[in-house]
DNA sequence: TGATAGGCCGCAAATATTCCTGAATATTCA
DNA sequence: TGAATATTCAGGAATATTTGCGGCCTATCA
């Protein structure tokens, strides 16, 4: 099955990212489809893979995490493989990048505060032997944080 | 009301935030609760705003969206606003983070691929005003990417 | 022009959610 | 301490949603 996507899937999707639990007959009225029509895009649109899956969206303050940092990290080859896998595995990293420039990677933090910080770069990173240098980059004030993409559906 | 949250209700969050469509029955079978009782958490994690929405998340390969970058930019205070409120206002834009250190902002973008980026920047990043100066980054590979924090829920 | 495949519709059954009531447990205040 | 008040939970009925199926229509192709 080729995985064509028109205008309907797109708004489908559009939909979908920004309200989750929207149900299938509401879904179906604003595409302009019956709701079995509109649930057949649905369970495609999910077999396909463009819809990758579905989740609550959690507010950060509400669990006493308020600090947002970036930290861009020099690695040697030497152990690299072994210090990404040591990152990802902790759920304060919510990103990490392998990055084009000066710098090996690019990582998003999500901590409490800048003593948590602190505390992460200590326990886990600073030990990870490829780790050469870090920078850390903290956000003071986000205008737009979304993990929504440009589906393109408004045309 | 005074937002306390227990170890259930972070519970709820975690599988939540994984499994976003997980439906009440499970929830309750997961943290031993009844049906109602686990619908009655849900319901106020939400009023209390700790659940902060529902998206599907997309994949933007299918969307043709293969290109993640992050753009560092220096803006003159002069126009800062204005400049800020234009960028939030491209869907290619996922974040925009007021930063410390020596560049103004850090910005997240989705895009197809470099020629696009390239495009994004002649078209709508240079003509900005405040804009002094950019410095991007590609992501050649990423390891991990999530929305999902920490909630603390395994203990 | 006839066969076939894909998309759509509507209905009915299965499933899930919401709403309500009452009991059990905590909490507050005199 | 003890009574009054709030919370939280459970169960069940009413409501809404999802799922599965059969059939219709349309576009495509030989």
């Amino acid at each position: 099955m080729i995985p064509i996507m028109d205008d309907i899937d797109r708004k489908i999707c559009s939909i979908l990212q920004e309200a989750g639990r929207t149900s299938s007959a509401e879904l179906a009225e604003a595409v302009g489809l019956s709701l079995s029509a509109a649930n057949d895009r649905v369970r495609r649109l999910v077999a396909q893979g463009a819809i990758a899956g579905w989740q609550a969206r959690l507010d950060p303050q509400s669990f006493g995490l308020g600090l947002c940092a970036f930290m861009l990290l020099d690695l040697s080859f030497d152990g690299e493989a072994e210090a990404v896998a040591e990152l990802v595995s902790h759920p304060e990293v919510q990103e990490l990048h392998h990055i084009s420039g000066p710098h090996s990677y690019l990582m998003k933090l999500r901590v409490a505060d800048t003593r948590a910080l602190q505390a992460f770069l200590t326990r886990v990173v600073k030990p990870l032997p490829a780790v050469l240098r870090t920078e850390s980059i903290i956000t003071l004030d986000t205008a737009k944080e979304t993990a929504a993409i440009a589906v393109g559906a408004d045309r």
